[in-house]
DNA sequence: TATATAATAGTAATCGTTACTAATATTAAT
DNA sequence: ATTAATATTAGTAACGATTACTATTATATA
């Protein structure tokens, strides 16, 4: 049997990304981690970050922006990617957990899991146009 | 100002996504118009299939598997990914719409659309195992 | 038919990510 | 504590998906 053993390296990525609300990428989360560890190579933070989202400690984010963002609060939530400065934000609203429900109903595979994100333009770069 | 002008190979491009339900990559697409575009490159490809996701006349779907897939069918609908054939299929349900309405409702930016995928076992993965 | 320019083929380059390997760190057993 | 077993790492190379570049071709307009 493969046993996991503990890591520094992947202490500080978790526990960096518990710090940050805006969903970094592998490469975002490599540079904030330098100072720490001048060492440390993108491979294992693309290593880890892979190995925390199988074991459920992450998620992966995935909005069509050709890099994966990751998020440490694994509660249900929804995302929102802004079209004009490409931030992936939180959107909180209420739980719509039970669309899997709806999906179940005239589906004849396994329904694990959803992923919803909204697209459209944040508050932020709705300002500025003004 | 700059125009579109129209070209064979986007039309081929288009006319191919149409007759399939499966929504193709990039890779297939190219590999399915070779035979009547021997000529036709890859860069060109991508160039339209960008272009028609752009003009809305098809979608792009963002699941996670590292590599984008695209779907002529741009009426609202739902797709689900399973994680074991990595197949990406429609998955029929009543519409869900509505949920822009409530993602907006504690939202200050302005939701132009969403993306839901579902993530499972398909129902043929689920036979196999029988 | 000529002109303007958008689109293409072909290729090279880029970017995100994964694979490889020898060296190191962690764990469990002595 | 020491050793042995092995998971993890750093460093680098390789990979696959996608984009950029450029001379040529196709399309649209006059």
């Amino acid at each position: 049997m493969k046993t996991i053993k503990h890591s520094r390296q992947r202490d500080a990525i978790y526990n960096f990304l518990c710090t940050r609300k805006d969903h970094p990428t592998a490469d975002i989360v490599y540079n904030n981690i330098l100072p720490e560890f001048p060492n440390i190579s993108l491979g294992t933070v693309y290593r880890n970050l892979s190995l925390l989202t199988e074991l459920g400690q992450i998620q992966k984010i995935s909005c069509g922006d050709n890099s994966e963002h990751f998020d440490a609060d694994i509660s249900s939530h929804n995302h929102f990617y802004c079209r004009k400065c490409k931030a992936v934000i939180d959107l909180p609203m209420e739980n719509i957990d039970f669309i899997e429900t709806l999906a179940s109903n005239s589906f004849g595979g396994k329904i694990e899991s959803h992923k919803t994100y909204f697209v459209g333009i944040c508050e932020n770069c709705l300002n500025e146009n003004m």
